[in-house]
DNA sequence: GTCTATAACTTGATAGAC
DNA sequence: GTCTATCAAGTTATAGAC
């Protein structure tokens, strides 16, 4: 909401570019190892080309982090919304785990961020949306809503990042197994 | 390993106490914000004095973070050793978000020091012990193993990791409860 | 043993030429 | 619109006085 711009074709493709070039450092190097240095080296310009085209260093990972959550909603939110109601829970699991593994390097930039939100604290609730897709599978399949749908997301959120992060680790580890086990686990949540 | 030298009485003062702060200012700033200044600072005496003791800023940190998982693995590994095998996992749970929410700086300390570690990916199984205690439990109730237990420790990690996290974004979280719906999660895994 | 002084860099950002 | 040149500020670490 901030500055919706009218911009320039060559200017969008340079922020593009470099939204990608950031992307692939902070995945590598992490925020603090990316540099204005090392952005303008790998897209091929001068640091001052840089900060022509972003306001500051900043403004260039939020960049990459605010498109990478873009993407990552973008699916998971229609797979969802198109999902069985007391199914939902098990599409978000599925469509976390496959989206986030397909893509490493926006998988790194989120964690990178909320590494790093994780130092100035500030009470907010990402786990809702989960928590309410939960209750309503609860209600879909006539079981009594969750005494704790807070903690219960917090746990089903947990486990995908742990299982991503895994992945990420260790590129050899199955996701489709993995993502069986984790939605059987989420199944006895929803029925137990 | 590298050195278990002898040291002087008033260094081992100053290094507890250069640990101390260090780890409040990684809580607090995280590792990049955390310059040997602020070490220095927060300690009352010169960078030069830092360096006199510890060879180098990454040094000082490195030894906060050891402290702090060595505080950690010996409470949860004596309250594992002395429980049941077929509530071990339970017992893991309830002392891992407990030792974890009571010391926050900490905390933040070895989640930065992950954060650190993801960048670099080092295929390493932090994941093997838990996943022994689920088998064990499993056996010592009479139930068969579980295909797979790799998935199920991460899960489990995850979802610690995830109550703890949100218990140092708000300090109002009832971890409590929280540990009663995990554990009642990890029951669910054990009997299923 | 602890400090002052400083070396040797890197950082993000700006001014102004082209 | 994009660059070169430069900036001040901050970084880790070292040498050597006390």
């Amino acid at each position: 909401m901030a500055e919706p711009r009218r911009r320039s074709f060559t200017e969008q493709a340079r922020r593009a570019q470099l939204v990608e070039v950031t992307t692939a450092l902070v995945a590598e190097h992490g925020y603090a190892g990316t540099s204005l240095s090392r952005i303008a080296a790998a897209a091929g310009i001068s640091k001052a080309a840089v900060l022509y085209h972003f306001a500051s260093k900043e403004a260039v990972v939020r960049a990459a982090h605010e498109q990478a959550l873009a993407d990552l909603v973008a699916e998971v939110g229609a797979a969802v919304d198109q999902a069985d109601p007391a199914d939902a829970p098990l599409a978000y699991v599925q469509t976390m785990v496959a989206h986030l593994s397909a893509r490493p390097a926006q998988t790194h930039v989120i964690i990178e961020e909320m590494a790093q939100r994780g130092e100035r604290p500030q009470p907010e609730g990402r786990w809702r949306p989960l928590a309410e897709l939960l209750q309503a599978a609860r209600r879909a399949r006539g079981r009594p809503e969750l005494p704790d749908a807070r903690t219960a997301a917090l746990a089903v959120g947990g486990a995908v990042n742990a299982v991503v992060a895994e992945r990420l680790a260790d590129p050899g580890y199955d996701t489709a197994s993995a993502t069986t086990t984790v939605t059987g686990m989420v199944e006895q949540l929803l029925d137990g």
